[in-house]
DNA sequence: CTGAAAGCGCTTACAG
DNA sequence: CTGAAAGCGCTTACAG
């Protein structure tokens, strides 16, 4: 029963050529080598029958290539990573690129791990949301001329392709609007990564309220532990909530932080109405479906993920790589109710 | 600057022993193979403060195995597939396993070519939703003696291990509830996939209303096509709920259904309340956080990626692939609101 | 028009 | 205690 895999040697034998013909048949250099079209045809109805699939193992070796796109991110169970992922699959897939995709949990650890496991399998090009502390893995691949681009996260240290939002002009516009609806404590609830995404947005918010001549409240801002469980998340964020009273617009910094948020309102039977507002960052199913809706913070999937290949296309078909880019897109701000 | 990457024949160099001595080394075979402590240490010094890692395609291509499982889904951006996933690739990680993934998006043809890349990568395991139509390639893996585990979705020509809920039994107990609750017309809305999953979850509506000697409306069953754009999924529901006024209760025989049905209702202000029930399958944040709660049958996953991962490596320590085994797992009625 | 041979970087049976 | 050599399945420069 076990069929154990054909080789080229194989196919030769079989054929009666030498592997050579069969690997010029294969990779379509047949005409350009001047193989005969009877040996071609030959050779093709043999492989076609016995259902021959060259081991792609043997010709990473060879050839240190592997059609293969390393994608990396912080957890593909989060909506956002999980789209981008789907669209870059579509659009590698065109070109006949193959995208492997694993999750940091933002954990350096794991993430060094991967990036070594991806280059230790011959992956052609990384497609990365930097955890912090992978830093020297990342300049190693620079180093070593291996196409990169970093989303969604920045590390300041590097000089690395980039595809990202303006976060702080979302944020800013965000306060900006709650300011424009005639809001005075706008609460802020972010993640305590010191990261510059993370960064941008809190300085965001703050710019707004500064340059509105708003006074600037420190403590309508919470940091929320980035590991803590979410239960424990929903009793720190009603707590904060009851403590202090005069919030009368919440922006979220994350996604999963305003789905925590949402069911810690609904918990305190706290409306979302004119006196108490809510912007949430990464739009999703949740908020459009939520009563009332809620606005959100979009950043354009599809045109991160364009962005984000033809920069790896760009790389991978060039002979040196060209000097590093970095794509800052406009995130939009939709607004749903107040 | 540019580092070509180190071998083992470097490092051997260096070390002034041959590359044999350096691979038991890299093989924690060092002991076992009586190499001296002096020569260990002088080599595990130069691959640490050279950074050496081996080349894995080599090892691949020379062991045969890669310590890398291949897990294919439909579309890994569905939440209930990227949780499957995301415990899964904890759970394998603690085991020095990688996982990567892929999304077949219902195609057997791009669900056909995953399995080939796999395969010619060298991958160990196999964990798949299975597409329709991919039978003989699925058939191919267990005759070459690979370790596969089936899950979510059963083909029914298949002999292998399986890891699903039971649908029919699901569907029944989300309609009997409906049937206590004395609703008379219970709609299901259900794709137009004709997968035994999906055909076990409209069975289960069928039979709970036999069984109970309600009229059985076939007009109340509309089977949406798969691949439909959501708009017009939106659409066509609010027709069928217009015309059909007299449905009482409403069960979703997957998650973006519901997701859409929901939609639909808000768009046509149709309240969810003790006149109209609604029950989704797959729970998620958003019927959690929606007003109503919406009810929902709940997949347990951690149990299901539990399951899964320990038929992986039950076969992977065997000498020889124990015989398939299905297991099948209770799914949870969650009731929120009525 | 086609083939023999080297080599990609490993692992491991065999020899000493 | 350690090493030379074969071989995993390919690709490709070279020879004829």
């Amino acid at each position: 029963m076990s069929s154990k895999a054909l080789s080229i040697k194989d196919i030769a034998k079989k054929a009666n050529v030498s592997i050579t013909t069969v690997s010029f048949i294969l990779n379509g250099k047949a005409v350009e080598k001047n193989i005969s079209t009877a040996v071609i045809e030959k050779v093709e109805k043999i492989i076609k029958e016995d259902g021959f699939k060259p081991n792609q193992v043997a010709r990473s070796l060879r050839t240190g290539s592997s059609k293969i796109i390393g994608l990396i991110v912080e957890d593909i169970s989060n909506p956002f990573f999980a789209g981008i992922a789907r669209l870059i699959e579509d659009k590698a897939y065109k070109k006949d690129y193959k995208i492997i995709y694993s999750s940091t949990e933002n954990q350096p650890g794991k993430a060094k791990d991967l990036i070594n496991l991806f280059k230790s399998r011959q992956v052609d090009a990384y497609i990365i949301s930097p955890a912090g502390g992978t830093e020297e893995e990342i300049q190693g691949l620079i180093k070593e001329h291996k196409p990169v681009v970093l989303f969604d996260r920045y590390l300041p240290g590097l000089n690395a392709n980039y595809v990202g939002v303006d976060n702080f002009k979302a944020s800013y516009q965000a306060t900006e609007h709650f300011i424009h609806r005639k809001k005075k404590n706008i609460a802020l609830v972010t993640v305590d990564l010191s990261v510059e995404q993370i960064n941008e947005r809190s300085e965001g918010h703050r710019q707004a309220i500064l340059d509105y001549e708003l006074p600037f409240h420190a403590e309508l801002v919470i940091r929320i532990p980035f590991a803590q469980p979410k239960e424990e998340t929903i009793q720190q964020l009603i707590h904060f909530f009851n403590q202090y009273a005069e919030i009368d617009a919440v922006l979220f910094a994350t996604n999963y932080l305003a789905i925590s948020g949402l069911t810690a309102l609904k918990q305190m039977d706290k409306a979302i109405d004119k006196d108490f507002s809510v912007i949430a960052y990464d739009d999703g199913e949740v908020f459009k479906l939520h009563t009332p809706q809620i606005s959100a913070v979009e950043q354009p999937l599809e045109e991160i993920a364009e962005n984000i290949i033809n920069l790896i296309f760009q790389q991978l078909s060039a002979d040196q790589l060209p000097a590093p880019q970095k794509v800052i897109l406009a995130a939009k701000l939709l607004v749903r109710s107040s």
